[in-house]
DNA sequence: GTGGGCTATTGACTTCAGGTCAATACGGGA
DNA sequence: TCCCGTATTGACCTGAAGTCAATAGCCCAC
């Protein structure tokens, strides 16, 4: 069946994200994804020029997904409250969307750059969004030792939230809350003394 | 030039660590391994049966080292001390081996179940090494709370620390204290009350 | 020393998946 | 109805993983 350009292309990348989803990278073959799509191999590379090409593809579209997810949080909340806002509806889309979202952190491709740099700007984003965006940013911004924690923080998220796709021992409001709690901590552990209210 | 079995074995062993440390796994050929250890692609398969299975047997030695590098520290240190030594070995420990221990955390195979089983058993010891040997480590054990932060905190140190091999912009004394310093932090915000010292 | 057997070693072969390309089928506009 | 652009095909190429029957070198019994 003959179809139009984006109406191929939204088929093709939509059948690809199921696919690298549920199968590893190397387990997903651009013949079974041809015989998916009911076309020729050689019409998918007409498309989309490599597999790896494809798989950034869906990759990024699933990331562009969660980050929308995180980012449109209100912002004249108070920084915790955005954070907790920000991590609620992290949790709630990877909830959804477990599968997509393993294959995205784990990385199919450990050492493709490419891969690599869709999950940095996820990272980047949340980072934005968690502190950067708060008022006492200004003066945090630039100090090694406070941007390596709220990074580190992010391990701890990601790993957390993985452990908690997997063997979810925790409810998400709990877990939510534990990783608020944690990066306040953090950030008050790293910030100069001014910011120690408690 | 004919070799005994277990030198043949070590030869290519090494090899293999060299290659995968350098490169990604796509980006190494058996037929590149066979050629720099001046033998037939055949004898390599003599040995290894699978690429596969070369690369987790080199991964695997890599790992077992940064275990042991890690794990033996002196029994009798106080928690706090325990945790900081182990950490300064562990960051030792990656400063000369840095390609390896990236190669391991980044998972040149992203999904591959054994790899994944060999980056666990790295994490399942340090977190033995770091919190189960510790005094107060049987009131803690079985709270989920606590094991999920312990393990998020994992995450932290591995995010930290690939960050800091790429860009070291701390030194390594003072990455350790850091972590040191938010290990307790978070095992504080977990733990019972009765733990609430300061 | 020599013949026999064990094992390290070879190299040509198979297989399979990613990727290429010239040729074709289809549809809309003049 | 013809023409042209583009969606589509399928046969082909390539390179790397993996196989296997055959060989070469070494040690030991005689």
């Amino acid at each position: 069946m003959r179809l139009e350009n984006d109406q191929r292309r939204a088929q093709l990348l939509a059948l690809a994200r199921t696919a690298f989803s549920a199968r590893a990278y190397d387990d997903v073959s651009i013949d079974d994804l041809a015989r998916d799509a009911k076309i020729s191999k050689g019409l998918l590379y007409h498309y989309f020029p490599t597999k790896r090409v494809l798989y950034v593809a869906g990759l990024s579209a699933i990331a562009a997904e969660l980050v929308v997810a995180v980012t449109s949080i209100p912002a004249d909340l108070a920084p915790i409250e955005r954070a907790r806002a920000g991590l609620d509806a992290y949790l709630e889309h990877i909830t959804r969307h477990r599968a997509a979202f393993i294959s995205l952190m784990r990385g199919g491709i450990g050492s493709d750059p490419e891969v690599a740099e869709v999950i940095e700007g996820v990272r980047r984003r949340m980072f934005d969004t968690f502190v950067v965006d708060s008022p006492f940013a200004p003066l945090l911004i630039g100090n090694p030792k406070f941007e390596i924690s709220v990074r580190g923080w992010i391990g701890f998220v990601e790993f957390t939230t993985i452990d908690w796709c997997v063997n979810p021992r925790l409810s998400r409001a709990e877990i939510r809350d534990l990783l608020t709690e944690i990066l306040f901590e953090v950030l008050r552990v790293v910030s100069p003394p001014v910011f120690r209210t408690q």
